[in-house]
DNA sequence: CACAAGACCTGTCAGC
DNA sequence: TGCTGACAGGTCTTGT
């Protein structure tokens, strides 16, 4: 489900309700999504300050002062519902996983039909020397820009499609399906190239296309396709300018006359202009 | 090591 | 109205 602009905007959402707060309660209702859940997850979480909300990648970080860092990750259908805390809204439903209460009256709920989500429990000073984070590539829309010779020397070691290239998280972090696919709609390059056969040039255009395109999704508070929403419950509104994305058959918006091809790549699909895209 | 395919899990939708 | 198969915003594991 969520790629970067959909985490981005729970991110942000988050942040104003929760630094400086801390959880009253945390209410699991099973042991475990992907993995288990932490272990002690409440007694070790709860009434301790929350000091800083952050994303990497696709994952969500809730630091704690007391040197504990809540990694959440969404997998495929995860969702963060952020609802005023009262008297009818205790119950959860089916896939109501976690639930999590606010000192300010807050109720957040993680909702996860698929449950490929998941919670981890990490020191926040080894961050960044564990799995996945040890091996993330760089942020796209970082304080430290992405340069594009490293975006190029990165692609330049692989002979995987270019496709499959922006999704590897090691290579660049936080692109998935839909907007690896948008990303090279905009820089009309096709997805089926070889990583390693893109000119500095085309790489630069592709990283300056992925930067737009980001910026533009989470502008849009992200893509609704069936799961995901706003923290608040609104819709996002990105997937109303989709320009490839689940466009099979309806006309490139750029050329006017070409119908969108399908492919499936790795086992996921693409979609792209064959006239546009080279 | 690099890559493609399979696995994880549930819900929805098209077609019969 | 069922049933069946395909498909879904991700990523880890397995096999070649
Ligand atoms: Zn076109």
């Amino acid at each position: 489900m969520p790629e970067l602009p959909e985490v981005e905007t729970i991110c942000q959402a988050l942040k104003p309700l929760l630094e400086g707060q801390s959880f009253l309660k945390i209410q699991a209702n099973r042991p475990d999504l992907r993995y288990p859940l932490p272990v002690n997850m409440e007694t070790v979480l709860s009434h301790k300050l929350i000091s800083l909300i952050s994303r990497r990648a696709k994952y969500l970080l809730l630091d704690f002062s007391h040197g504990l860092t809540l990694i959440w990750h969404l997998g495929m259908s995860g969702r963060v519902i952020i609802e005023n805390l009262n008297a009818l809204s205790l119950n959860s439903g089916p896939h109501d996983h976690v639930v999590f209460i606010t000192s300010n009256n807050y109720k957040i709920t993680f909702r996860d039909p698929r449950r490929f989500g998941f919670l981890l429990l990490y020191p926040t000073n080894q961050l960044k020397s564990l799995h996945p984070f040890k091996t993330l590539g760089p942020e796209p829309l970082g304080d430290i820009p992405l340069g594009v010779s490293v975006l190029h020397a990165a692609l330049k070691r692989r002979t995987i499609s270019i496709k499959n290239a922006l999704l590897d998280q090691r290579i660049i972090a936080g692109l998935g399906n839909i907007y690896a696919s948008e990303a090279l709609w905009q820089a009309r390059l096709s997805p089926r190239r070889g990583a390693n056969t893109l000119r500095l040039k085309e790489t630069k255009i592709l990283l300056i296309e992925i930067q737009n395109v980001l910026r533009r999704a989470i502008s849009a508070g992200g893509s609704t396709l069936r799961d995901y929403a706003q923290p608040n419950g609104d819709t996002g509104y990105f997937q109303y300018s989709f320009n490839v994305y689940k466009r099979e058959h309806l006309l490139c918006n750029h050329c006017h006359f070409t119908p969108i091809t399908r492919i499936v790549q790795s086992g996921r699909a693409t979609y792209y202009c064959d006239k546009c895209q080279q």
